[in-house]
DNA sequence: CCGAGAAAAATGATCGATCATTTTTCACTG
DNA sequence: CAGTGAAAAATGATCGATCATTTTTCTCGG
């Protein structure tokens, strides 16, 4: 019999990968600190070559700094990066969309529309404590952002603002754990969608950039700390 | 006393990810290619981990495909994502020239004068073999294409420019490795600059995206070869 | 007490052995 | 002879020991 789908069981590289990754976009593993690769194995349970796979990944991703003979740390944050990483979103978003708008047919728009309800939807914060945010979110939330420029007819577009994402991520996060949050980005996510939807093309750019820009601001008063942390 | 600039000697694994990365963008590993650990560890003369260590980071690059427990192979090339990247780049170095040129100074315009001229001096290929490109071109070629963009004002933007570059710079060499090349891109090259310097605008963009499109176009017609070998 | 330099400790990098999974070989059945 | 499935081989993944480098601690002369 043929395995049509055969199951892959992942290495324990790929797990400790994925589990350094959310702990690093997470912000529980605040910038510039260091990773110790027997702790780490030890934290894991498992030899130390899993582990120093998974942080050459993440180094090339950017998420992890790597010093040869010295280790790696995370990454660390600053607000002249903030502001380079946002600026670059805007611009790349920007063709990201237009071409988006201009190509999307019927599909894409269900998908925008149906990503942004989903949003709407999902809390935002775990129902038995109000502090620690849903997880879920943070993936339906980046869905949104991403099914606004999946139609743009480019995969290396679409891979760079998921890079671009992620990154703004962390510092999202970032602002969070001190404390500093948005207001309501929900109703800006449904003014965005309506002005997609609507195809009116200068003004999602208008209102896309802001929402980048606005975060930005908000987050910029905090990175500070992950500075301070990042010796 | 104090050492100033820490001399920083290389591991083995970023070594060997240096070497392992050189023959893929330079096609000497054709795309598909089974990449062996232990046959590769014998190669380098090291053991698995560094090479395990340089592949992982290839992974994370999207020079090198992974599959969990069927190890590593090199990055499979396809017409259509060459027309994908080719794409991408047009768009995302649109934006970065457009902003050099609104906010670059004098120095970035020398810059750019510079890359361009090293480009135009440098030999194609190696004085004793006419057949093998120089390694040194690709650099200061590259060097040329990151010119354009440096004055942008983000480092993310830039970083997005090198990687889409790198990705183009394989299929080139594989096109190149078929027979094929392009008639006399110092002349595109020199035009590109000219206009740049002359802060025109659109020509500058009008330039390189049929910069871009045409080594696409060439390249098309050999990739074939490589997705063959991809089994 | 300070700083230079040696010794010790900690940590990172590498190795080869071993375990797990996949792929190939091959004998057998129908 | 094709297809099946068990054995064997090949290959990938992981482990812990060991080696190399960096960092810390300690000692001592000034």
């Amino acid at each position: 019999m043929v395995n049509a789908a055969l199951e892959q069981r992942p290495t324990r590289a790929s797990s400790i990968y994925l589990l350094l990754r959310d702990d690093i976009l997470g912000g529980s593993l605040l910038p510039g600190a260091k990773l110790n690769i027997r702790d780490l194995s030890n934290t894991y349970s498992s030899g130390l070559s899993p582990v120093r796979e998974a942080l050459n990944r993440l180094s090339a991703e950017g998420l992890v700094l790597q010093e040869d003979n010295r280790g790696f740390k995370v990454q660390p944050v600053s607000v002249p990066e903030l502001i380079d990483l946002t600026q670059a979103r805007c611009w790349v978003n920007e063709i990201g969309v237009r071409e988006s708008i201009e190509k999307g047919d019927t599909e894409w728009e269900e998908a925008v529309i149906l990503s942004c309800h989903r949003l709407k939807r999902i809390p935002r914060f775990l129902p038995d404590d109000e502090t620690v945010p849903n997880p879920k979110w943070a993936v339906v939330h980046k869905d949104f952002h991403q099914s606004l420029i999946s139609a743009c007819g480019s995969n290396w577009m679409i891979d760079t603002c998921s890079r671009l994402f992620d990154a703004a991520e962390r510092y999202r996060n970032l602002a969070r754990g001190a404390g500093v949050s948005r207001s309501d980005p929900r109703d800006e996510h449904q003014e965005i969608m309506s002005a997609a939807v609507d195809r009116k093309t200068d003004l999602v750019i208008e209102l896309l950039n802001s929402h980048f820009q606005r975060t930005a601001q908000l987050v910029q008063t905090v990175v500070v700390v992950g500075e301070e942390d990042a010796v």
